[in-house]
DNA sequence: CATCCGTGGCC
DNA sequence: TGGCCAAGGAT
């Protein structure tokens, strides 16, 4: 039907000279290295996760080590990434693999299908370039691909582009030569050759494939994704700390945006920013006590939120279910961006955890 | 099944 | 510089 082995071959032979170094390509594979890595994948750019994944494996050198930690400092390790929900079910995931798979990452397709965080695509993925299995993986960019490669123009997020994406993923894969290099290199092709926009189709090693090409319709197919539209948010944030110097921190609630983070005291509404005397009552001072030291937007896909933020003279608040900490410790919790930036505003702390 | 969940790069 | 873009899993 069609010439998938010339598909594959094409691929795996472009891919072995083209792939960017991710460390947990390193040999020999690790296993749970390549879960951590795929787990961080899910959600952030390549060279994100280039910049945290050492130092998470350095931290938690096992499976063991990750399981047993506490979920404040995985979140503290994974602060910065975004979408900190899949560092609490990496968290579980581990933990599982501990308790149901003796500690060892399953490499059943099922198995790991079963474990917390990881779904069918992170399955494929870890089945595939961990274990050699000619299983088949569908991520966005794999979708754009091989719509191209068909001139499929239907949208990428009906639920039969889909389906269809993974019967074609599915038959490649078991073509494959080697279905790991094929699946990294789909991948690889659809971030730095087959792009959304300025298309590099003069690189593309299957361009004699793609009847997209052929057509001339690769910058109409797909169709771009429909967006949500953003939801807007204020905050009022209050630095206080106390005479030794100490941060007054709270815990975020364990569900909803940046579930289970710390923050300086945050006093948030939809419909317009939470007044100074409003903070300053809930905060337990007067809005005399507190100075404007600067405000600024923090966007997010579904969120703008404006920020502002204010420095509190009182050094003597009731903590009340809050806590201090040393700002040279603030690296062992778990905070936002956001909250790194409100942090910075006191000075030259260093926030990022390394 | 529709919605929610972060951040940074690119033009 | 502001708008656009990327994308899997859980619920």
């Amino acid at each position: 039907m069609h010439n998938d082995r010339a598909i594959t071959d094409a691929l795996e032979s472009w891919f072995s000279t083209n792939a960017r170094g991710l460390p947990w390509r390193a040999e020999p594979r690790d296993p749970y290295h390549a879960l951590v890595s795929e787990l961080m994948l899910q959600q952030t750019q390549v060279s994100r996760v280039l910049e945290k994944f050492g130092p998470f494996i350095e931290r938690f050198p096992t499976v063991h080590d990750l399981a047993s930690a506490s979920e404040d400092e995985v979140l503290a390790m994974w602060s910065g990434l975004g979408y900190y929900r899949r560092a609490r079910m990496l968290h579980q995931c581990a933990q599982a693999i501990v308790e149901h798979h003796d500690g060892i990452v399953p490499s059943d397709l099922d198995k790991l299908r079963s474990l917390p965080g990881i779904g069918r695509y992170t399955a494929g993925s870890i089945a595939s370039i961990v274990f050699g299995q000619h299983a088949p993986i569908v991520d966005g960019n794999v979708t754009r691909v091989l719509q191209r490669l068909h001139n499929n123009p239907s949208p990428q997020t009906d639920k039969d582009t889909i389906a269809w994406s993974w019967r074609r993923a599915t038959e490649l894969a078991e073509c494959a030569h080697d279905p790991g290099t094929f699946n990294e290199g789909m991948m690889e092709l659809g971030a730095t050759v087959c792009t959304p926009k300025n298309i590099r189709c003069t690189r593309c090693p299957l361009r004699e494939h793609c009847a997209a090409f052929e057509a001339g319709t690769t910058e109409q197919v797909p169709p771009p994704k429909p967006r949500a539209k953003q939801k807007t948010n204020h905050c009022l944030s209050v630095i206080v700390t106390d005479d030794r110097g100490h941060l007054l921190v709270e815990q975020r609630p364990g569900e909803g945006m940046w579930a289970g983070l710390f923050q300086v005291p945050t006093f948030e509404d939809e419909a317009a920013m939470p007044s100074i005397g409003a903070a300053a009552g809930l905060l337990g001072c007067t809005p005399d006590d507190l100075e404007h030291l600067g405000s600024f937007t923090h966007v997010t896909t579904h969120r703008i939120i404006e920020f502002a933020v204010h420095r509190c003279a009182r050094t003597d608040l009731d903590t009340d279910g809050r806590r201090l900490v040393d700002p040279e410790d603030l690296h062992t919790l778990g905070i936002s961006n956001a909250q790194a930036r409100i942090v910075g505003m006191l000075g030259s702390v260093d926030t990022i955890p390394r």
